[in-house]
DNA sequence: GAAATAGTGTCTGTAAGACATTATAGG
DNA sequence: CCTATAATGTCTTACAGACACTATTTC
């Protein structure tokens, strides 16, 4: 049975840069579209992916040249109007990554963009932009999902202003320690401290490694 | 292209019956799997669906005769291993039901299972029943999703009840009561009272008509 | 010492939880 | 009257928010 059902993969990625947060797009290599902005995707290919997240990442990795520590499916979008070729399906994801690994890792051929003034892009691509920041804003708000921005290791401030370009709002400083000492999720590094022209900082950096934290409270 | 992949929807339609929660199964009548118990579901159809999200309400309409006051696009599942047709895709959907308009809707040819207690399921339905509880009970403490599974009208009490049994917790009924006021988005229906051997009890419906509510706090 | 940021402490208002009390039906 | 449930009130505690204060570095 041929369904004539067109089955891909999106991948949203986002990262902190320059004080925002940006979304990666790549000029399309073929047609439709080509040469146009949209974001990293692909054909689901079942001879070589386990499932529609294997194809996110292969497709993230193939086409940027990174592997990112968080990545989860996002939303399914579908339909015959959603692009010229056929009636089709993109299973759309989002990733996020700290700003130095992608400049480290990366192939240099995307393009960053901040996630609020995206440009008209292809498909409907804007959509799934807006559904990733949607997703990353709420999660966030009981999750350390905001860490998977920063480095490995950082400041409880540079923390905090995560959350806060994230959610749009400002946070108290007292309240936001409490809160992160009742969730117990935060360890100091013994002996790495952040110096600049003040009061050095000591660096954090999440107690379970590398997994993401679900809290029963909002930051 | 064709890229051989299977484009299926399933979907979880829960209801409350005998004080519990309970999912909607069917005997499949084709192979694979041939008379065993299954989630409603079925392919894609380019030519007639306009979405996913369409041709699940068009299968679950289909199969149970039902259409669902609450249909919601859950989590796709997808892999080589799952089907052993083929690499396939199942955009997975679930749905909420009160149990009259189910028996009065519905064509008879579905059977109903306690949902924490279901039998083992063909391909990976048991897996996607999970998720669909799972995001049941998260969005019940938030949102006004349970008021799906009780009839257009319903006593305070009954709502109480109903949002305990999801998320498996008492609720003190002071406290309950006072939150929805806050809420603000229930309202009682004039002359509309629930007797019985007691004091009788007021019926409420939902302001926005049919409309789900998200609350800024929890129940 | 001044500037800048790190880090902690204190007060207050509000909301949640526990529980008691009153209200109103049927028998 | 008793029973059962509806509906509301009261007290206490916990936590969020606002804001002040102290600490430690560079210049």
């Amino acid at each position: 049975m041929n369904q004539n059902v067109i089955t891909t993969v999106d991948v949203v990625l986002l990262t902190l840069a320059g004080k925002a947060l940006n979304v990666v797009l790549m000029k399309r290599d073929r047609e439709p579209f080509k040469n146009q902005y949209a974001l990293p995707g692909g054909y689901i290919r079942p001879d070589e992916d386990v499932d529609v997240t294997a194809a996110a990442k292969r497709v993230l990795k193939q086409k940027t040249g990174i592997v990112s520590p968080y990545l989860e499916q996002l939303y399914t979008f579908s339909g015959g109007a959603r692009d010229l070729r056929g009636w089709s399906i993109s299973v759309a994801h989002y990733a996020l990554v700290n700003e130095s690994a992608l400049r480290k890792g990366g192939n240099e051929s995307f393009f960053l963009f901040p996630a609020d003034n995206v440009p008209p892009l292809p498909f409907d691509h804007n959509k799934i932009i807006e559904f990733a920041l949607e997703r990353l804003r709420n999660k966030s708000s009981y999750s350390s999902l905001p860490s998977y921005l920063l480095p490995p290791q950082f400041t409880l401030t540079e923390l905090q202003h995560t959350y806060e370009l994230i959610m749009g709002t400002k946070l108290d400083k007292s309240v936001f320690r409490r809160k992160l000492s009742d969730l117990d999720f935060l360890e100091p590094v013994k002996n790495a401290i952040k110096m600049g022209k003040h009061r050095p900082a000591q660096l954090y950096k999440i107690k379970k490694d590398n997994r993401l934290v679900i809290f029963d409270r909002t930051v």
